[in-house]
DNA sequence: TTTATTCGGGAACGACCATTCCCTATTATC
DNA sequence: GATAATAGGGAATGGTCGTTCCCGAATAAA
């Protein structure tokens, strides 16, 4: 079941919502039209399941990420390594299912819009407290506004999604280096 | 002409291309069926026409942002401060051609994929040039990397269209003025 | 063994999609 | 004024979509 449902997450991040059809779907996730509709009410609670168990993959790759780090400035610089390595090559085309719901459902369709945005508001407070950790432990300088600097790597972390998607070339050491200059 | 392609990119941009139809075209181009297809080829003519259209305005607005300032840095604040506006209210739910198709289309439609690296690539290369202007103007510190900051720049303007779209709330003071350490 | 029950498979269905075809005004040409 | 050419409008078409319905096999209950 939930090997099927990555199956299925696979093939809404490359082709997004209204690109995959049933037959898409059915045939990535190795089961009959009938089962898929035994198993979901229709189409949209396929993708709702298949965001939400996205949405917890990604959180646990952040999270251990984030664990290899030995201070606060530490912790948020490998946070950005991640997601830069995340936004590039055969990942980075598969392209991120949060940036690809923002852009294709948000507007048009608000239960996702309403996931969409709790998983911003989470990442972002995830960042903010690795700011404000960074400043508990001297890491980082106390007149950074946590804040202000979360959302702004928010858009730092969506964007690359998108250029990775557009296949740009992205050099995750020296990207990151200069995105640590919003910690000084 | 260029009013029905103006309404039909405002679809493109609210919808997105898959889940607009001829149907949702005509009516916002107030054209029939037929003579839509007398003036294109296709609905993907029609979709590569407005991109067009769409990224010669943008262009236009960009550098209408950047004559604004009075050396390269404060043009570049100027650039910036111009994406954050773009990125919010009706404008940012409406939503970035660029960025739409690059998340819906580029990795599957190569002519528009292209279409998608071109213009980041021209942004990418409009940012670098304000750097290198305001390094010889003495605004901006010779050390910078022009490259690097600039790409990662451009991650920045790609990202806040993503956030605008999801109705996060922008604040266009705080976020540039974050943004602009990456120039010190 | 017989009878219920579950579950995966796939044909069938109605709706809607992109596209084509044809008709009717309107304009330009002679 | 007659005729050719053009442009817009919209019905018709073939295909595909999401969804439902029903069948047959496998399992559990009796």
């Amino acid at each position: 079941m939930d090997i099927a449902l990555d199956r299925a997450l696979r093939v809404f991040r490359e082709r997004g919502y209204h690109a995959t059809s049933i037959g898409d779907l059915t045939a990535a996730m190795r089961l009959a039209t009938g089962s898929v509709y035994k198993a979901f009410r229709d189409k949209h609670a396929v993708f709702l399941a298949a965001f939400e168990r996205y949405v917890a993959l990604r959180q646990e790759q952040t999270r251990s990420a984030a664990a290899r780090g030995k201070n606060g400035r530490d912790r948020l610089r490998h946070v950005l390594l991640s997601y830069v390595e995340q936004s590039q090559g055969i990942e980075g085309r598969r392209g991120c299912l949060v940036v690809g719901s923002a852009v294709e459902l948000s507007a048009v369709d608000s239960v996702v819009g309403a996931r969409v945005n709790a998983q911003l508001k989470t990442n972002e407070n995830f960042i903010a407290g690795l700011i404000r950790e960074g400043q508990a432990d001297g890491s980082i300088p106390g007149h950074v506004d946590a804040d202000d600097t979360a959302r702004l790597m928010i858009c730092i972390t969506q964007g690359l999604r998108v250029v990775g998607k557009a296949r740009l070339p992205l050099d995750g050491k020296r990207l990151v280096g200069v995105a640590m200059k919003l910690l000084a």
